[in-house]
DNA sequence: TTGTTATTTCGCATAAAAGCGAAATAGTGG
DNA sequence: CCACTATTTCGCTTTTATGCGAAATAACAA
């Protein structure tokens, strides 16, 4: 059952990792786990500048992690990709060497 | 059951993060999906110069994504978390907006 | 010891990411 | 239309990553 990776897919999938690779753009997820958020939230939880908060949305957005909505004045984002959030509880279980039991972990 | 993350915690799992999101680095890791290969057999399969696939290697090593073991001249390396390549295809699937069976995700 | 092979480290140049304030944009209400 | 609020984009500087060749290191063989 091996696939073949395509250079497309590989960069794809390297996109998405590095949105992911920033420690306040975890952050962020974390606070999206519950729901979603305005932006305005989201810059209180990480304390950053607008800015700076917007353009890591931009980042996440772009390589389909969030997605966005705009409602009135405000824009709410969410989670689009369930499977990051129990993936890293996997990742911090395998980093420190523990067993990890593969139904709880991911989507 | 909600666990609170550290600022430690979000930076480790950020540099795992940042040590996948480069395509050279993930076609690293499909070729040890196999089992372990020495410097030169990636050399190869990537086709960048030695001492650029020496720092891929050493940053994948250093996040914790790979491990390394001399053995003579040849140094061999090889996945230290299994859960990555699970979730990768999880990743894909869920990028194309597919719904993802919970335990073939990952580890 | 000398030579040879496999790999890493160093030094440097170029490219990309991060962060911020200022300006721009888009809704909303008067 | 004007003012106000929420958010994004722009321009810029600083920091970090990438990639290469050259030099260094390590293990083995003669």
């Amino acid at each position: 059952m091996k696939t073949r990776v395509t250079l497309r897919q590989r960069t794809h999938r390297a996109e998405v990792f590095k949105a992911l690779g920033h420690p306040d753009r975890l952050r962020i997820l974390e606070e999206l786990t519950d729901g979603e958020r305005c932006v305005c939230d989201l810059v209180d939880a990480v304390g950053s500048s607008w800015s700076t908060v917007s353009r890591h949305l931009s980042v996440l957005k772009e390589a389909g992690v969030l997605a966005d909505e705009k409602r009135g004045l405000q824009v709410f984002y969410r989670v689009a990709l369930p499977c990051v959030a129990t993936f890293m509880d996997c990742l911090d279980a395998g980093l420190r060497g523990e067993p990890v039991e593969m139904r709880r972990c991911c989507c």
